[in-house]
DNA sequence: CATATTTGACTGTAAAGTCAGTCAATTCTA
DNA sequence: TAGAATTGACTGACTTTACAGTCAAATATG
């Protein structure tokens, strides 16, 4: 039933090795990516639950079969696609907590353009959501998700707040002990785009400067029609 | 499977009219808010689709027959138990914005103090998550509560943002642009409940006192352990 | 007792996951 | 290098499970 065009895949497309012609394995491997594309898109479509993994496969020009030859069931389908998402998300996470001290809000502009470069931009704008809209009843999910990506993003955010402060460019305020505060509008984007996009769009970028503009608080003016 | 134990429903518990003895049409009435009430509990368990009604007939004491006497299917319980929790709501935020002018702070703590009494300390807050997670697959619902709840209140903060920055109360950011920043935490705070707030759980009322603080360019001292 | 209400066994549908068989790719052998 | 032998990736019909919604029968009510 649900028809959802998915973008592009995540960003890095690995370049294709000249045109060795494809040894089984090889094959088989792309097959498996393409099975956990499509089933990302008919989760998306149709919700965990709902999916039909018969639909996945014909759309992966696969039978059905063929999925249980990689995945041991739908649930294991739906933690392979959300693992394989995030992990690279997680990497490049750890590499700007690495990066040399920034000013408060560069550091803030660099992740959210992270996430509008990796995330909104990309198919995981779609695992995100549905980590968010089933994860409550996949604890197994839940938990990882938690573990992996949200905790270090707020340790993060945290950490950058907390600094920022020291330095005068944040006024001192609860914020610190709330980096939720700082995410809280890019999930809640990510949800929005889902549910109300179609009624009232938001230009993400906009929001997101206004988004930093009131976290440090500046009065910087603002520029609308 | 899953087994959620809803809190209070909805907040003002009618007075029962003494033993007047329940003539046949309230007792029904009375039996079609329990098969509700239920029915939000099995959705918020299970989810929409895996839900079981005949399951939440057995939890509600009645037969499954009894179910398709008020309602047409599974979808339009799900619709009646949204609208049903929602109307109320909007009655509320309809009497907010008719209130006499207040200071911005002011009417900002009105309103989250209106959704932690109404929503978050409700089984209204089950509702509410399911809209957020279940929505994309109803649109009938989404356009719902868009127009219903979600534009009113983008209306109403938008409105007060305006008026504080008139009155030099609020710095004059994009801020008014997006009143989407100033709900943003108290969605991702009903997200994050179900999702991890075993993990990792949060205190709604420094947050949303946090979240004021910051909306408000304000940097009075922030008290945490 | 007539009628309104409720019940729950039943029917039809639908999809999940299995597995015996097929066949193309690969390896072996003369 | 051709042709035979082998492998194992892939298929899809089949079995099973399970629940939605119906409706004839049973029960409660006034």
């Amino acid at each position: 039933m649900g028809n959802i065009q998915l973008g592009s895949p995540f960003v890095p497309i690995r370049p294709v090795p000249a045109k060795t012609p494809l040894r089984r394995q090889e094959a088989s491997e792309e097959r498996r990516e393409a099975i956990l594309a499509v089933g990302l898109a008919v989760f998306s479509a149709d919700g965990f639950a709902a999916a039909k993994l018969d639909d996945a496969a014909t759309k992966a020009g696969v039978a059905k079969g063929r999925i249980y030859l990689h995945l041991k069931d739908r649930q294991d389908l739906f933690e392979q696609i959300v693992r394989g998402a995030m992990e690279p998300i997680i990497e490049q996470l750890e590499r700007v907590a690495e990066l040399p001290d920034l000013p408060t809000d560069a550091l803030l502009a660099k992740l959210f353009e992270l996430f509008q470069s990796q995330v909104l931009t990309t198919d995981r704008r779609f695992v995100i959501r549905l980590v968010l809209t089933e994860g409550v009843h996949f604890p197994e999910i839940a938990s990882f998700y938690h573990r992996e990506v949200v905790s270090r993003g707020l340790a993060l955010l945290k950490m950058n707040t907390t600094r920022g402060t020291a330095r005068d460019e944040v006024a001192p305020t609860d914020l610190a002990y709330f980096p939720h505060l700082v995410f809280a509008p890019l999930a809640m984007d990510v949800m929005w785009d889902g549910l109300f996009s179609a009624f009232e769009p938001i230009d993400i970028g906009r929001l997101l400067s206004a988004h930093r503009q009131t976290l440090l608080g500046n009065a910087g003016r603002g520029s609308n029609a």
